[in-house]
DNA sequence: GTGAAAGCGCTAACAG
DNA sequence: CTGTTAGCGCTTTCAC
């Protein structure tokens, strides 16, 4: 373990003066720089970023906590993510909660907060009120649908616009039977799942279409296998169904799976579409139609936020007021819609 | 800002104390404890990660280091090792390098290695050349295909096999013309599509069958986009080709895309197989048949040779030997292949 | 243009 | 069972 120290006293120099080369500050002659670039790689020191983060408080990283890594939209909005923070010569590390909620909280409120210059994060359980009582000087952006306390910077994507646009393209061309997979029947929390199912339910009501419950499918998980097996007791039920809108482009994958099994025709007997229009969806048999929630205006935003904090000081009037975005979402029309 | 001392002090004891609570270490009385426990969240303490990392050296984080974070080859290795990394206490954080040599060594080498008690990097370029110059105190698994020196830990898919095996089975169901989406024309260095490459030319030596090197496609990355196209310009071309080795699951998707597009029946006119076995295979349609590089295993294995380094200090024989293991391929056929 | 002193918040080691 | 001392490796501040 080599110390700048170590550094300092091989070329003859401060540790100050090791200090100032690393950082590139001014104010080091020229010949005392090379002289301290040359020892530095002789010796193979390389800086300790705990004693840094210590004494300076930053780390040169961003946190993304999401649920899950290896959901499409996540590891996409990662990957989003991670070119834009690069920019800022900062670099991005994943974490997974796994979809808890209490390993949510872990992550946001016991410290490891710190190990970021900023964090974002894309809670799924977790509740406004036990946000409510956080305070914390690292920089957070809160992405998705959850409330979230007005204190904090808040991107959204128009859950529930986009439902509802999907849903009356189905109905406009002909689908009169609708289902939902992962639907809510309720409608009490405001979890990605009702949000849209109340897009669902509102396109429904516009155009004097009545909803069947039966039609309503509630799934365990947004996986492709939840959504194949549902689709296929629905098909056993005898329950009649001639489109199909999936709450993510992972179900609709199962959908079309499924629907191939039975040897419905997509789109004539069945129109389907999913939601996030991910990468995969114009390489599925047939092309995915999905509603394009604004994946690359949300990620933008959510680095001009970052952006805007990282780096102003906690002090006086420099801290901004939170913000809330809400970002618009449109159709993606492919093969699976008429 | 409330640091340990203010909670030592606003408790009525030492700061020792506090720290002995926080990490549940024997030794201080039930009553003690309460008062102290009380004190923490009265005052929201949280523990400062650095100063603890600084001072103990541990960070409770392991790293992994991939070129891509939304390729679900990476993603689902992610996903694995998470869960596994999460049984000992600790948590994994995944950082992407984007495919390129000079940030994937300085990812390795320029002390954020020291962000973590151990790391697992899957190499794309960074040659081994330049990694022999590397000495670090935290434990490093590779995972890949890439050589790389034998002081290091190392869990290796056997490429070549898996590879000769898809071949194999396309020629011994009667496909005379098998494409390979991804492979090279020459084989100089062991990365990912040389190995796979020599499996190909492996199965068609061994079972008589020369090949064409027209059929040797090569790509400049293994996302669906880039295979679709160069299936599609194959058919073009005029290239007849009966079968198709994809060197990615990814790349097979976007083979069976162009096919539907062409209108060519897959399995009965063209067979198609995959390799790493993801979790969309299952989905897709048809089903891809895959080569299934022993994903668990690879994740399990990785975990254990981490184990065996993280906690052991760095003393005396307590260093165990670098280990390098390959784990073993095999086919999953499923609706791709006759 | 360079250096000395002090301390960030925590914990290992030992003393009481 | 609890407290004291010392110091991890860096950077901020201010003096030269």
């Amino acid at each position: 373990m080599v110390r700048m120290t170590d550094v300092a006293d091989a070329a003859g120099v401060s540790a100050m003066t090791v200090s100032n080369v690393i950082n590139g500050r001014p104010g080091v002659g020229a010949e005392t720089r090379l002289r301290v670039l040359r020892t530095i790689s002789r010796l193979g020191y390389q800086v300790n970023h705990a004693a840094r983060h210590l004494r300076a408080g930053r780390t040169g990283a961003v946190g993304l906590i999401v649920p899950d890594i290896d959901r499409p939209y996540y590891a996409q909005l990662a990957s989003r993510l991670a070119k834009g923070v690069e920019k800022s010569g900062l670099h991005l590390v994943v974490e997974r909660t796994g979809g808890d909620a209490e390993r949510e909280l872990e992550a946001i409120s016991f410290g490891r907060l710190r190990m970021y210059d900023g964090v974002v994060i894309s809670p799924l359980r977790v509740a406004a009120a036990d946000l409510d009582q956080l305070r914390f000087e690292t920089p957070v952006v809160f992405i998705g649908e959850r409330p979230v306390p007005a204190t904090f910077d808040h991107v959204m994507m128009d859950n529930v616009g986009g439902a509802r646009q999907a849903t009356e393209h189905l109905l406009r061309t002909g689908s009169r039977r609708v289902a939902i997979i992962g639907g809510r029947h309720d409608d009490h929390v405001d979890d990605m799942p009702s949000l849209r199912t109340r897009g669902y339910r509102q396109a429904h009501a516009e155009l004097g279409v009545d909803v069947d419950e039966q039609l309503v499918v509630e799934v365990e998980s947004f996986d492709p296998g939840s959504a194949f097996q549902v689709v296929k007791q629905l098909h056993e039920t005898g329950v009649g169904f001639d489109g199909v809108f999936a709450l993510t482009d992972a179900a609709a994958m199962g959908v079309l799976r499924a629907l191939a099994d039975l040897g419905v025709a997509v789109p004539r007997d069945v129109q389907v579409i999913g939601f996030d229009n991910g990468n995969e969806t114009e390489f599925l048999v047939p092309r995915l139609s999905s509603v394009e929630p604004g994946n690359d205006t949300m990620a933008d935003r959510v680095l001009e936020l970052l952006q805007r904090r990282v780096g102003a000081s906690g002090d006086e009037n420099e801290t901004p007021d939170a913000l809330t975005t809400v970002v618009t979402a449109r159709l993606e029309l492919r093969e699976t819609t008429r």
